[in-house]
DNA sequence: GGTGAGGATGATGAATACAG
DNA sequence: CTGTATTCATCATCCTCACC
């Protein structure tokens, strides 16, 4: 493979955590109830998600800014202190949204909510290189600063000198230490930014990269029991009929992409599950 | 040209309510 | 508990205005 090619295709690819990849992070439905994220795991231990205090969990807006950061990282050849810098700018149009003063202040408070809130691990995480796995809190993000041009052209602000020389607009974050120790072991999982950005439902974006967790371990089939799957994704929706309602849409999307060869929904006695049958590695 | 706040309005789709 | 209708928060899109 020349240098170029295997540029070419780096630059696609989307490198995550495989460990917070399965478990649920971002909220995918626009409940009025803000309260934490919680997940008991089959295997014991509890994972939860807090959001920062006055502030709402991490959406489908989030969920979309997480990746890119990601995919930016990766781009940058994964730099061992984790800091990433672009422009407000760049990094509306690299996610495919317009630039006006709305999305730049939904991007700005995205960045703040990933460094804020709070994933707590009991005995759920696995970080690749412990033993155990985690007990403890971390963020998603360690550091965010973004200079803004008001704040740093008035003269009070001056005693920041950082702040003052950087141009206006650029953002400077830094990926959190337990993402990028996995990240570094090989821990993880790959995804093709050109089918994520071209999944347009919020929900098949996560799907897609839980069924690449699965693909990751090894499964060739996924059979999973509804119930489990709303609370890995998340999905709040209580009743088989909603949540079918919901995952459906996002099971002919992944279908029509052939990142999924087929998805189906099984009664037995009182319970549902969901069979996926996953793609092959090629594509 | 790039930032940045914010008003107005329509689109979206999941939550919710309610009927079966 | 499920299927259907309605409601409502969020988002997208458009704009103006101000500033560099």
């Amino acid at each position: 493979m020349t240098f170029v090619a295997r540029r070419r295709i780096a630059t696609r690819a989307i490198v995550l955590d495989r460990s917070l990849e399965s478990l649920p992070i971002f909220r995918l439905s626009d409940s009025a109830e803000d309260t934490a994220i919680s997940f008991s795991p089959e295997s014991g231990g509890r994972w939860r998600v807090l959001p920062s205090p006055g502030d709402r969990l991490p959406g489908t807006f989030d969920q979309d800014v997480y990746i890119e950061l990601l995919h930016r990282y990766h781009e940058a050849g994964a730099p061992e202190d984790g800091v990433i810098s672009f422009t407000l700018h760049a990094f509306l149009r690299s996610i495919g949204r317009r630039v006006d003063g709305r999305t730049y202040e939904q991007l700005r408070s995205a960045l703040t909510r990933l460094e804020r809130t709070t994933l707590e691990s009991s005995g759920v995480y696995v970080a690749a290189k412990e033993a155990q796995p985690l007990e403890g809190r971390f963020t998603i993000l360690s550091s965010v600063s973004i200079a803004r041009r008001r704040l740093a052209e008035r003269e009070q602000f001056t005693l920041f000198p950082v702040l003052a020389a950087s141009e206006p607009g650029d953002a400077r974050v830094t990926i959190g230490p337990v993402i990028r120790s996995n990240i570094a072991a090989g821990h993880t999982v790959t995804l093709s930014a050109t089918h994520y950005m071209s999944l347009t439902n919020p929900v098949a974006r996560r799907l897609y990269r839980l069924l690449e967790v699965a693909r990751e371990e090894g499964m060739v089939t996924w059979r999973v029991p509804l119930a489990s799957l709303a609370e890995q994704l998340p999905l709040t929706q209580r009743y088989p009929s909603h949540l079918q309602r919901v995952l459906q849409p996002a099971h002919e999307m992944l279908l029509a992409a052939g990142l999924l060869r087929d998805a189906s929904f099984r009664q037995l006695n009182r319970d549902w599950l969901v069979d996926y049958v996953l793609a092959s590695r090629a594509a």
